[in-house]
DNA sequence: ATCGCGCAAGATGACCATTA
DNA sequence: TAATGGTCATCTTGCGCGAT
């Protein structure tokens, strides 16, 4: 993924073009602790990196401002985008509009502090006045924000910035992972590539951003072993490594530092874009998971194995031989956790297989490329047949597919859930039926 | 159902006293 | 003075419990 070619596909392209998306974001703003206020979200932090990100693209105010109305006498002093634009920026990748205005909205009530190794001390609010402008017809739907003075006035000199990449922000799923991913980076170019030194309890208020002195500090044991060692592994899936330095007062951990150094595997191979895919989502909540649930699904699993374990989730509900499943998404959830697939190899083949890797998901063994390949034949085969069909029965075909799996009346007719449901059903069907002739 | 927190058992290492 | 061994604090990690 190093060189372009022009065989890329416009996904991969798409991938390589928010790798290069990089924004400038001020120092003093990186090691942020929040001061008052909620804990900083994922998604807040997610959206405020989206917001910095435009704002500095756009470089001033008023950019597609849309007209004056009651609330919002002066749009030029904002900084507009359509909402899809954030949306899809901060991997959100939902139409849940509801919960970005929640994220905004967390912003607004988030005071955050942070100070320099020289003593200097600063607290902003991280964005000041939100407005949503509804769409309609053509027209997207706008979110316009005003920076504060002082965000402002940090954005404006370039000697503040640091650079952070979009892309690795938003692979980086939890609050502490992303807070030392920005620390980390920041000192990557430091002599001795290494973080200041800072007492423990430093460490945890920046990386959780808790609210200072709203919690009493844990064990170190229970810190480390929670949130330190979880944000190292998280960041070094990164383009940079970080390596905990502990020293030491006794036996006792007292203060902490981060050796940082560049990634040298992830310059050939990028992960895999983090978006949320709605098709997957689509499918997860077609088995009577909510949107929220849905995507918790999706940011806990690596994607293949998601992937994997739904289609023999979707396998399984079209199997008439077998009962159906009272609750499609606990079977999921029981589904993924005690890992049926690898359960499913196991009784394949023979010596048994280890547990599928992460990573390694997509190597199969040639009778699993055989099993998919019939599979996906016999899926062509039952689609083709039943487009082959006339209006009126493939209405009646329907009818009974959903009579059976009701949910499946959400899929759309050219989508891959529809197919695998529908194809497995119907391709089951023609065999009992064969079988039924034959007796 | 999930998450945060704490318990507990075994491992490890710092410190100190003793001994050759 | 260096080696050895004992003690105890601390670390690591799996597991369970209670709050949400």
């Amino acid at each position: 993924m190093a060189t372009r070619k022009k065989s890329e596909t416009g996904a991969e392209l798409e991938v390589l073009e928010a790798s290069n998306r990089e924004f400038r974001k001020a120092n003093s703003a990186v090691g942020v602790r929040v001061k008052s206020g909620p804990t900083l979200s994922m998604m807040g932090r997610r959206i405020f990196n989206v917001l910095l990100y435009h704002a500095q693209k756009q470089g001033n105010t008023g950019n597609s401002a849309p007209s004056p109305w009651d609330a919002c006498p002066n749009p030029e002093d904002y900084f507009w985008i359509p909402s899809g634009d954030l949306a899809h920026d901060s991997s959100w990748g939902s139409k849940d509009h509801k919960m970005l205005i929640a994220g905004l909205q967390q912003l607004q009530t988030t005071l955050v502090e942070s100070d320099d190794p020289t003593g200097r001390f600063t607290s902003v609010q991280l964005i000041g006045a939100v407005h949503v402008l509804k769409g309609s017809g053509r027209r997207p739907t706008l979110i316009g924000w005003e920076f504060p003075r002082s965000t402002r006035d940090i954005l404006s000199n370039p000697d503040f910035y640091t650079k952070l990449s979009i892309y690795h922000l938003t692979s980086l799923k939890t609050v502490a992972g992303t807070a030392l991913y920005e620390i980390a980076k920041r000192y990557l170019t430091n002599v001795g590539g290494k973080t200041a030194r800072q007492h423990w309890h430093w460490w945890h208020d920046t990386l959780t951003g808790k609210p200072v002195g709203s919690v009493k500090f844990p064990e170190f044991r229970y810190f480390k072993r929670d949130t330190l060692n979880p944000a190292i592994e998280e960041v070094n899936r990164t383009d940079i490594r970080v390596e905990l330095l502990e020293t030491k007062k006794g036996r006792s951990v007292t203060d902490l530092q981060f050796l940082v150094s560049f990634s040298q595997q992830v310059a050939l191979e990028l992960p895999p874009a983090p978006v949320v895919d709605s098709e997957l989502l689509d499918r997860v909540k077609a088995l009577g998971f909510t949107e929220r649930q849905s995507i918790d699904l999706l940011s806990q699993h690596e994607d293949a194995y998601l992937r994997s374990t739904l289609e023999l989730v979707e396998a399984r509900m079209a199997d008439l031989s077998k009962p159906a499943l009272a609750s499609p998404a606990a079977f999921m959830r029981t589904a993924l956790k005690d890992n049926y697939l690898s359960a499913k190899q196991r009784v394949k083949t023979d010596p048994p297989v280890p547990k599928p890797k992460k990573t390694a998901s997509s190597i199969k063994s040639a009778a699993e490329i055989a099993e998919d390949k019939e599979r996906s034949a016999r899926l062509d085969a039952a689609m083709a047949s039943f487009n082959a069909m006339t209006a009126e029965e493939q209405n009646e075909l329907l009818a009974q597919f959903h009579a059976l799996f009701p949910m499946a009346k959400r899929y759309r007719r050219d989508g891959t859930p529809f197919r695998s449901t529908f194809g497995q059903w119907y391709s089951r069907r023609d065999v009992a039926d064969a079988q039924t002739s034959l007796v």
